[in-house]
DNA sequence: TCAAAAGTGTTCACCGTACACCCATGA
DNA sequence: TCATGGGTGTACGGTGAACACTTTTGA
């Protein structure tokens, strides 16, 4: 029989977005070669355990988070000394979380666990920082042809709130009033008949929600969700 | 320290393309449980060997093949009973090949090695029909957004044969005359001064070649390849 | 001269783009 | 009344879509 002498570890790359900045979720070590430093949330599949729920487990264990958006990202094991102890081949994933809805809480192996602006994230252990720039490149095209930032956001949200979160992911400037007819074309975002106002002035804004339902409709029809700009 | 009882293989959805169809290639197990079964072409890595090296080393020893794209697909590692005789996690890849340039040629563990019209596959071992449809579904997409198409084809082609690629692989006619013209915009095909012709009939063409290097230049310009049809 | 495949232009409709002013609220 | 953010319509140009006849060759 086969005798192989290789670990499978799984990483996840979790998104995070709260008022015009992007963040990434990094943990940081409690023990080992590496500790006190930071890496991506993630850790060893167990024998019996399929790779998506080592990935939940795992996000859980070190920071109590359940996500909203997850997927496969890519697997890497070309380079067979990225873990300097052993042979690790790893599976990594892209998610999504609104982080309101969660309090990191740092458990068992992890230090801490915290939010770094996608800007601002330290030198991160293996080849995690890698594993980000791929993420983050995901995350970049997927938003244009995918509806996935509704994930990012609270439920019911200001279209500015939406506007913004394109702005700021895509780096780019967007036109309110074509932004709000493309959007509204689909019709996969609803409008509420809540109005709130956010901070001190100005006009109080309608909440939308994003119509799942409608949208798995629509791609039945051969729906294509498109959102680009000049 | 981590004790895993997993392992981990590779396995390959070579696509090729010849006069009209879309062919996927297949290896006929020659020992084991499945003998005599076909799956597709792959196998278990060395402890010291990167992924994608594993995927050229089983296609050539079980095809005799080196193929022109090969890619990432997707790991496989949710469903713990894949294969029945112990936890195998496979990394799947996605490779283009032009039939013309090899033949194929089963060795070691291969009884045969063969080619099989995408709608003629027969039901293929683990969860390998799962891969060529994920697969078909990447072919499919990525030929819209990348000049994927060239590699199943000959380094001088027709511009008949790249518009019947187009045709056969996503299933859908299209407009002679737009496809050319959408295709000589971007700048990326140029013409050879050859001629020739096929069959026994008809007008003579010219030949046509695909400009890597135009098109690696036009990338750093921010160029988006796309080519879609009504 | 016929059959088969290659080569070629124009028109129209729609959609993406650019662009600026008024409205509702709290201080 | 002022500052702040929300909400809205139109005109133009470019691109995708539809569409048919002529040319070159071998039989």
């Amino acid at each position: 029989m086969i005798n192989q002498n290789i670990k499978i570890a799984v990483d996840a790359i979790v998104f995070g977005y709260e008022k015009g900045t992007l963040y990434v979720l990094a943990i940081q070590q409690r023990f080992g070669k590496l500790a006190d430093s930071w890496v991506l949330p993630g850790g060893f599949i167990l024998d019996d355990e399929p790779l998506i729920n080592a990935v939940e487990r795992e996000l859980k264990e070190e920071a109590g988070i359940a996500v909203n958006y997850l997927e496969q990202l890519g697997t890497f094991g070309d380079d067979v000394n990225r873990d300097d102890r052993f042979r690790v081949i790893s599976v990594a994933y892209f998610a999504l979380v609104n982080p309101k809805n969660f309090v990191l809480k740092a458990d068992t192996d992890a230090k801490d666990a915290k939010w770094f602006p996608i800007n601002e994230i330290p030198k991160l252990g293996f080849d995690h920082d890698d594993m980000v720039k791929l993420a983050h490149q995901r995350l970049k095209s997927k938003l244009t042809y995918q509806p996935i930032g509704f994930d990012l956001l609270d439920a019911e949200f200001l279209f500015s709130d939406l506007e913004n979160l394109y702005c700021t992911i895509l780096e780019q400037d967007i036109d309110r009033r074509n932004f709000r007819k493309k959007i509204l074309s689909f019709g996969i975002v609803k409008e509420t008949n809540k109005v709130v106002k956010i901070g001190a002035s100005g006009r109080p804004g309608k909440l939308f929600s994003f119509d799942k339902h409608k949208y798995n409709q629509l791609l039945k029809e051969n729906f294509q969700f498109d959102i680009r700009f000049a």
